[in-house]
RNA sequence: GCGGUCGUAGUCUAGCCUGGUUAGGACCCCGGCUUCCCAAGCCGGGUACUCGGGUUCGAAUCCCGGCGACCGCACCA
């Protein structure tokens, strides 16, 4: 604790001194695992959600639906995570260190993925014992298995005994709900659902703050169309978007350094396999470039086949760099296939396929599923870390202008001579507009402009005595510190100029030297 | 979950070893004065010994346990 603060450090102090974030049931202690955006951070959060929807959704008309976090047993059963949740562990006699079961079995009893998952607890123990296999530690031997089950287990209705899980993905509730959102649809394909919500996932140890939750923010989006007719048709406005890719046949030799490709060039080398993949993830990079992070601080990790999700065929992390934790997975992009609307078509026998007309009557068929995957609380958390700078000691939080909690703050320059008035006055036109209106008179000016730096709050209105004069303010900039004066009766449009990115600060009005 | 280190206000910290004053300081926050634009100054105010138990006349200080944090192992489908 004793060595120089890295940037978690700093961005979570400022978290909790402003009211962005913090560890949740702090008065009792705290618990791992959970935590609270202050006033804030859900605006921030909320700023992100909205971004997210204007630039990934809307262009694409995705359509965005909600469902419930608690699922019945059979859902998640059908779709493969009650048995694809739970991790067989085993212990050594002898060094006390724990081990996952069906990884040793893969490394060292040349078994499959596939051979293990469907293996029972006990079977587990034998086939350990069978193969030989040792604590690669000690070379001690293992007894018992365990299982570990991350999905948060709870049991629905008062009396009942029917087993009901926390979601571990928001993916679900999509599938589950596939026909009427589909028939809402008109049956049109490809057709994009999303869903923003709350999903659970009990892990061992979460120690990363905002970054690796028990309860954390997901936004799963599930975009279906017909295998036979997948062509992505505006694939040419990303075509030339390069990505950093760390490519799965590297990683086997030990290289981790990424290759610099074109999307273009990604789908020609059979890199990525589907168009609409390749769209999603250079949208994916664009996003995250607008939020501030920077091309050379992103990149996108081909998973291996043992590191892929059960429903998986082809899957891509994307990955930022933070200071502390190092590449950090932002959000993953996965191939699912027919994979869950198959196995919920045949657990439930509801019949979920789309009907294809053609010249010789047509085709009934189960949609495919790319699914780009974001955790919102790590968007948050990285929007805060890539805008944490200093200038002339003080914290600048250079959020992007769409995403800061507080849009302008209003500073009368003196608490006297009708100055508070008047501020008060434009405080409330301004509110009246539907800007996020932050107020300070406490302390010197200096002093305020510094606080509201510190937030993020990219504009400050201060009112003096020109104000009372001739109805002009003083603007301020949070990046660079310059000012301009302009007519109090423009401010609305000029503001709503500025923050749809149509004006810069240097036309908001007259540029003032001092 | 295991091992190691640790826990004093919103933040950083002194005190703990060797038990004994109103637990000290800095930043910060609030109010007032002052101030015509970048954490200025003056006055006043504010918040802390992680929680529970034990030893003791007396515990921030010693002992045990819980909770939490950090590092390492494991885990992160």
């Amino acid at each position: 604790m004793k060595q120089p603060k890295d940037k978690y450090e700093v961005v979570s102090e400022m978290g909790k001194r402003r009211g962005y974030f913090w560890q949740s049931y702090e008065i009792y202690g705290g618990v791992g695992g959970f935590i609270t955006y202050g006033p804030l951070g859900s605006l921030l959060k909320r700023r992100l959600e909205e971004k997210f929807r204007r630039f990934y959704l809307q262009p694409l008309a995705i359509l965005e639906i909600e469902t419930s976090v608690i699922m019945p047993e059979n859902v998640l059963e059908a779709s493969g995570h009650v048995e694809n949740f739970k991790e067989p562990t085993v212990e050594c006699t002898k060094c006390k260190r724990k081990f996952r079961a069906d990884h040793l079995l893969q490394e060292f009893g040349e078994m499959t993925d596939t051979e293990t998952e469907k293996m029972a607890l006990q079977s587990v123990v034998d086939e350990l014992k069978s193969h030989n296999i040792r604590c690669p530690d000690c070379g001690g031997d293992f007894n018992k298995a365990e299982q570990f089950m991350t999905m948060f287990t709870t049991t629905i209705g008062p009396y009942s005994d029917s087993v009901g899980y926390g979601r571990p993905e928001a993916a679900q509730g999509i599938f589950v709900e596939f026909k009427r959102i589909f028939e809402s649809a008109r049956g049109r394909l490809p057709l994009g659902v999303a869903q923003i919500g709350h999903a659970l996932r009990n892990e061992i140890s979460p120690r990363q703050g905002p970054v690796r939750l028990r309860e954390f923010t997901i936004i799963d989006i599930e975009f279906f169309f017909d295998p036979e007719d997948k062509k992505c048709l505006i694939i040419n406005d990303v075509g030339d978007e390069t990505l950093r890719f760390v490519l799965a046949e590297n990683k086997l030799k030990g290289i981790t350094e990424p290759v610099t490709i074109t999307i273009k060039e990604a789908l020609n080398k059979g890199i990525i396999k589907e168009e609409w993949q390749a769209y999603f993830m250079a949208q994916a990079k664009r996003f995250l470039v607008e939020m501030g992070v920077p091309e050379d601080q992103q990149r996108f990790i081909e998973k291996l086949d043992y590191e892929r999700a059960h429903y998986s065929m082809q899957g891509f992390d994307q990955e930022v760099y933070l200071e502390r934790w190092g590449w950090t997975e932002v959000s993953g992009h996965n191939y699912r296939t027919d994979f869950d609307l198959s196995r919920h078509m045949k657990a439930s026998g509801v019949d979920l396929t789309a009907f294809k007309e053609s010249e010789d009557g047509g085709k009934r068929f189960v949609p495919h599923v790319i699914e780009p995957s974001f955790g919102l609380d790590r968007l948050v958390y990285v929007a805060l870390e890539y805008a944490y700078t200093k200038r002339n000691k003080r914290t600048v939080l250079s959020l992007p202008r769409d995403l800061t909690p507080m849009q302008v703050s209003v500073f009368p320059l003196m608490n006297k001579d009708g100055l508070l008035e008047k501020a008060d006055e434009v405080y409330h036109l301004l509110v009246n507009e539907g800007f996020t209106v932050d107020w300070d008179s406490s302390g010197s000016i200096g002093r305020r402009y510094a606080r509201a730096d510190e937030v993020g709050t990219p504009l400050g209105i201060t009112i003096d005595y020109g104000t009372l004069e001739d109805g002009t303010v003083t603007l301020r900039d949070r990046d660079s510190w310059k000012q301009v004066r302009s007519k109090l009766a423009e401010l609305p449009s000029l503001l709503h100029g500025y923050f749809c990115n149509r004006l810069n600060f240097e036309d908001l009005g007259q540029i003032i030297e001092r």
